[in-house]
DNA sequence: AAATAAGTTTAGGCAAAGCTAAACCTTTCT
DNA sequence: AGAAAGGTTTAGCTTTGCCTAAACTTATTT
């Protein structure tokens, strides 16, 4: 009972993406794996034979116990693997996703603990995500969008939300990154855009669908 | 034409560890990827389609140039991350086997590179078996079984054969690791056992199948 | 309440990959 | 040379996983 496909360990992923705990319609899920209807259908069929879900025709399916746990399992390996992939390889944030997707459905506990061990067990990813820890936990995911921020506060950056290539692109060359400190010195009544000042004293602007995928905490 | 799945690397891996470039019988390929002899004839049919073999039936299949690539290029992933598995993570070198075999089929050329820029460059994974490199070329495979080195010659052990983990215990129990110097001092004609003296001045016997999966350079 | 739209499941196909049993080449032995 | 042995391929079946088209539920609209 212990022994997934890869197919299976992506559609878990993905109940686990769309609907936590609760329930998900099978469209959505066809749709998140980029596969039709009929083929998600299917597949949760699959699923539910092996205990990892449960059905109702019609309304949506949902992870069972079993499913709930198999699905943190993954998603602590991609993060631990993102992880190694920035902190070891030096790759760019933007350029680790993908290549998690594969890495994560290697097989070997002992493998995944040994990662966590050399990275000095993370408990965010490069994009400040939550790394689930091998007891199932999930620390809390900090900080909120930077909108939710008032004029004249000073704030610290967390996280930021997988928006694309091009958005990561946009953050490199503004050189904003995890753990960085800022001061918003203004907020736009028109467009919402917002002026950050950094702690060298350079200040910029923000447009509001760059300013909604990033995460800060306040200080 | 460079997508290819887990099951037609695997052939074409078996292919290149059987018969390197020259021919080899469906059955011997067959039981190496653990398969019976009409899977292992679809799959070389496959194969063909995509250019990766040649068949002669009832004959023999042998790689074309682009399955040989193909080949090395498998073998350079699976012994990178053997070595990072061994080096970085301190996995033991009999583990390491089963969870590279995972790891070889991801994909990304970049991975690659990148993981063996971490690993600086090495030219031998964990058991002293050279790793190709990434233009091809692959280097020689260095040393000779213990026995046959005559007796009072001093020797640098350089490379072990993969003979199953009893084996690989056996080394660890006797200390026994590459680069490690020893002196022959003896060597049994009744059954080819030797008797080895490290460099500390301790000395001990190896059997025939110990001594004969043990490679060495003189020194 | 009936009709239409939207979403879900069934039915029937296809390719990859494996299997067993039967047919078919090659080689080897007498 | 002919027959038996051994290995290889063909035939036909199974499961996974995906597809399209058709049937079926559910929800919405009139």
């Amino acid at each position: 009972m212990n022994n997934h496909t890869e197919s299976e360990e992506n559609y878990i992923k993905a109940l686990y993406h769309l609907g936590g705990e609760g329930a998900v319609a099978s469209g959505a899920l066809a749709n998140r794996v980029g596969a039709k209807g009929p083929s998600a259908t299917q597949a949760v069929r699959r699923l539910a034979s092996k205990g990892l879900v449960e059905v109702i025709p019609y309304k949506g399916v949902k992870l069972t116990l079993d499913g709930l746990t198999l699905a943190k399992h993954i998603l602590r390996k991609h993060r631990l693997w993102e992880t190694f992939l920035v902190e070891k390889l030096g790759f760019g944030w933007e350029e680790v996703h993908p290549i998690a997707e594969q890495l994560e459905h290697i097989q070997s506990r002992e493998l995944v603990e040994k990662l966590a061990d050399y990275l000095d067990s993370p408990v965010h990813d490069p994009h400040g995500d939550p790394i689930p820890q091998a007891d199932g936990k999930i620390p809390p995911a900090t900080g909120k969008p930077l909108q939710k921020f008032s004029q004249g506060s000073s704030l610290k950056v967390v996280r930021v939300e997988d928006a694309g290539t091009d958005f990561f692109t946009q953050l490199d060359l503004l050189e904003i990154s995890l753990g960085k400190e800022y001061t918003l010195t203004s907020v736009s009544s028109f467009d919402s855009s917002i002026q950050l000042q950094a702690e060298d004293g350079e200040s910029f602007w923000l447009s509001h669908s760059m300013s909604s995928n990033i995460y800060a905490i306040s200080l």
